[in-house]
DNA sequence: CATATATGATACCTTTTGGTATTATGTCAA
DNA sequence: TTGACATAATACCAAAAGGTATCATATATG
């Protein structure tokens, strides 16, 4: 039962409210994006420049990554500037943080691996 | 062009190394599974009585998450256990890191502004 | 051996996704 | 106002994703 999950201290909203970063972040046009506006901010017109798909298709993914609140539209004209806003990707960051701990548990482990070999071969065994 | 992309600095390598992490993570369900093999070592039919949907459909999800990486499985008898692998989550983790830079930015110019704010306030403004 | 158990694999269905083509809307500039 | 430009929106399509049901395979165990 998904129950639970919910009654989990993964508290399920913690998994929801990543959703729509993580979401976004599923496709390698979209993450090419992010990186594209890292530069500076854009319009439609130049982001479609760089990929090799109509700008229809540029607008979805866009749309999908304002979803995802990683980017922010403001208009200008008859231009409309397209920015990152990273903080967008702090839900996912804090989800992915939570298994540090392991990483660093494993990074213990590997450590003292070597370290006890060591000391085994001090010892002659 | 997405060659222009493939010939920036963001080698796209990196943008495809991180696919099947990115992948498997853009899934809730998967990023539950992830969370309770967190806990402990699990065969398909542990997982499967924390969801409500069908063993074939967990199976379908721990392939997706072994193929980017995320877990490991190895088998014990007729029991097949599903293990955590924290590493394979680096390079997604990695791919968000280079956006720490302008998450920075954004409190660093939050933080200057409260300064402002306060300089402000006690020159009387 | 025979049977129950644990899992894998496949065919099939529906919805979502990534894409195109086309049409519509809004704004700048002569 | 009229045409060029920048973008939005919609209809449509093929493929991928998430799911079920069913069948196949391997392994404990009486």
């Amino acid at each position: 039962m998904i129950n639970d999950i919910s009654t989990d201290r993964f508290s399920n909203s913690n998994l929801m409210q990543s959703q729509g970063a993580f979401r976004a972040l599923s496709d390698p046009t979209r993450r090419g994006i992010l990186m594209l506006l890292s530069e500076q901010d854009m319009t439609i017109g130049d982001v479609s420049e760089h990929f090799d798909i109509t700008r229809a298709a540029v607008k979805k993914h866009l749309n999908i990554l304002e979803e995802g609140a990683l980017i922010s539209v403001h208009t200008s004209g008859r231009e409309r500037i397209n920015k990152l806003e990273p903080l967008g990707l702090k839900s996912a960051v804090d989800w992915l943080n939570y298994f540090n701990q392991f990483w660093d548990e494993k990074l213990s482990a590997m450590l003292q691996a070597v370290e006890n070999e060591q000391k085994n071969q001090k010892e002659g065994k």
